[in-house]
DNA sequence: TGTGATATGTTATAACATAACAAATTGAAG
DNA sequence: CTTCAATTTGTTATGTTATAACATATCACA
């Protein structure tokens, strides 16, 4: 169990590539329909043509789809082609939008015990946790 | 940290009340919209008052929002006033709708130790399986 | 009883997502 | 090669989810 399970991954079409790069340079996560405002000078024209290359690259593993956000982030963990990381945990600020995103075998560990006890077979598994960044708590109330 | 920080809970107005209800009918999870539908006999007109009233009822901890799908919930751990349960994960049958609630102490704990060692203070936390229930893993490919 | 604060009703619109079909591309069979 | 079925891509239209903004009503209390 990951966050999907993974597609072997061909060479990226190049809307593909594009809505990557594009999410690549955003720091916080974006939603589809920002993502096409970026990307109408390089021909993208309409929604389907974001959200398509957003489920190939979210099948290949590259990227994440948010769920509290209704958006998107380049997975943080850059890996070689087929490898499959484990449960992924996002800790989103409320305050400024940032995402953190890290690894937690012993959560996915935790969540597979159960499944296997109540007969759930699991196709992927999100954990997202809201509240306020270290940055934003010290922050002088700006 | 729970799914939602719990506020005392008032009396319930008469739309919340009957938010509530529509819901607690529902066997499966049903969208603000759905509940409208449910409610306009009722004399609700508009999503806001129904969005106004699963706020409330999220706030109290009576109601849960499954943000994998974009709907909502009868909490399943009836509660005496203000008692606050735990972190609560939802195993979310892609095929027949159903979806599970039960309460995961541990991986509270695990990412209450991540967020400690972070800075992170977090406010909610949720956690969505999605996949196939036993009973549909079961069933003859009906 | 006036008045400020809070809650509710209602209209309008924003934001997110997919259905449906047309046009182009691809690639295997003849 | 060339044809044609399968797949992918482009495009229009529409469906679904959510909130802004403002009007009206209700309530607590001076």
């Amino acid at each position: 169990m990951s966050t999907a399970a993974k597609t072997p991954q061909p060479e990226l079409t190049k809307h593909q590539a594009l809505v990557l790069q594009a999410l690549a340079r955003e720091a916080n996560p974006a939603s589809a329909y920002a993502l096409l405002d970026q990307l109408r000078d390089e021909g993208l024209r309409a929604p389907q043509q974001v959200y398509r290359a957003l489920d190939k690259l979210i099948e290949y593993g590259l990227v994440h789809r948010v769920e509290s956000l209704n958006s998107f982030v380049v997975c943080a963990h850059t890996h070689a082609e087929g490898h499959d990381h484990g449960l992924v945990v996002f800790a989103i600020c409320d305050t400024c939008g940032q995402v953190d995103e890290f690894l937690e075998p012993a959560v996915e560990r935790r969540l597979k015990t159960w499944s296997k006890a109540n007969g759930f077979r699991p196709s992927s598994t999100h954990v997202e946790m809201h509240g306020i960044c270290s940055r934003c708590a010290a922050a002088p109330a700006a």
